[in-house]
DNA sequence: ACAAAACACTTGTATATACAAATAAAAATG
DNA sequence: CATTTTTATTTGTATATACAAGTGTTTTGT
């Protein structure tokens, strides 16, 4: 559906402006779709974001600083996200004995098996919008999308 | 900047994955930036949005339905919203003697006077990122998210 | 005409996000 | 070595968003 449609547009738009549109409106579409996948495990989006950064650490422990720096929102509480995460037990956190300042948060065995068994499911979700274009096209957006966005 | 850069990736990532990265990612520069802008006038992105639908409306008041379906987030509380705007004496709210149950909004001229103001500023930054690109370049990036975000 | 269904909108409640201020520990400075 | 500055994180507060339930109005069916 062009862009017009969906903000249900009846003058011509600028194209400056329909990529501002089309960016905004496509983020939607994927965070509802993911939101969909994710509600079955009472998962909010940065929740699994913060579970997956965490994974990545290999077993090494992640303080805030470093999960803040590898979120996508940069500027969300992380310190709330992961109280909702200890909760669960999806994750562990303790003051780091060298820093006491630092936190050390590392990702649960349950936590863990949560991401293996949300896998496939994520798998699936990029597949759902990356299969209406070729790999080539794949490409070419990352590369349109990534010179669009640059502020010199 | 890439986007394995933006997240500090370690790993390569699929490209089906980098798309969905950096269609969130970019979508937060651009929000940043915008919201940046109206920050001085009090006024955050979706109210801005509902004064737009508005002043598109050229003097025929807009019932909430349309409002909402006009909205890229469509799942946002218009109701609130226009709350919000009521209190800036920006719109006037009023029950439809038609349709007691529809209600509407209109745009007044501090809000089309805002707008005014705001207009070359909402350009610039619609130029800040299309600058990036050549038009051509613009036109395909259209292209290729409104084919990705398709749900069949 | 009356009850049931559909519609348009609002309200309640829980959670998320934004941003400034506060706290507390470590490092730098004189 | 006491003091200031910087760093790392938390807390407070206001606003935004998500979603379900509620309210009042109109339409539909009998």
């Amino acid at each position: 559906m062009k862009i017009e449609e969906v903000i249900k547009s009846n003058v011509a738009l600028k194209n400056a402006k329909k990529v501002i549109l089309n960016v905004m409106y496509t983020q939607n579409v994927i965070n509802d779709k993911f939101n969909e996948i994710l509600k079955p495990y009472d998962l909010s989006g940065e929740q699994y974001n913060v579970l997956r950064i965490l994974r990545g650490q290999k077993g090494n422990p992640a303080n805030m600083c470093i999960i803040q720096e590898r979120m996508l929102a940069k500027n969300s509480n992380t310190t709330r996200l992961i109280d909702k995460l200890l909760l669960k037990n999806l994750v562990t956190r303790n003051v780091c004995p060298d820093n006491r300042r630092k936190i050390e948060v590392l990702i649960t065995q349950k936590g863990l098996d949560l991401l293996t068994e949300l896998d496939p499911k994520v798998d699936e979700h990029e597949k759902l919008f990356a299969n209406n274009l070729t790999e080539d096209e794949i490409i070419l957006l990352n590369t349109l999308l990534e010179k669009y966005r640059t502020l010199i």
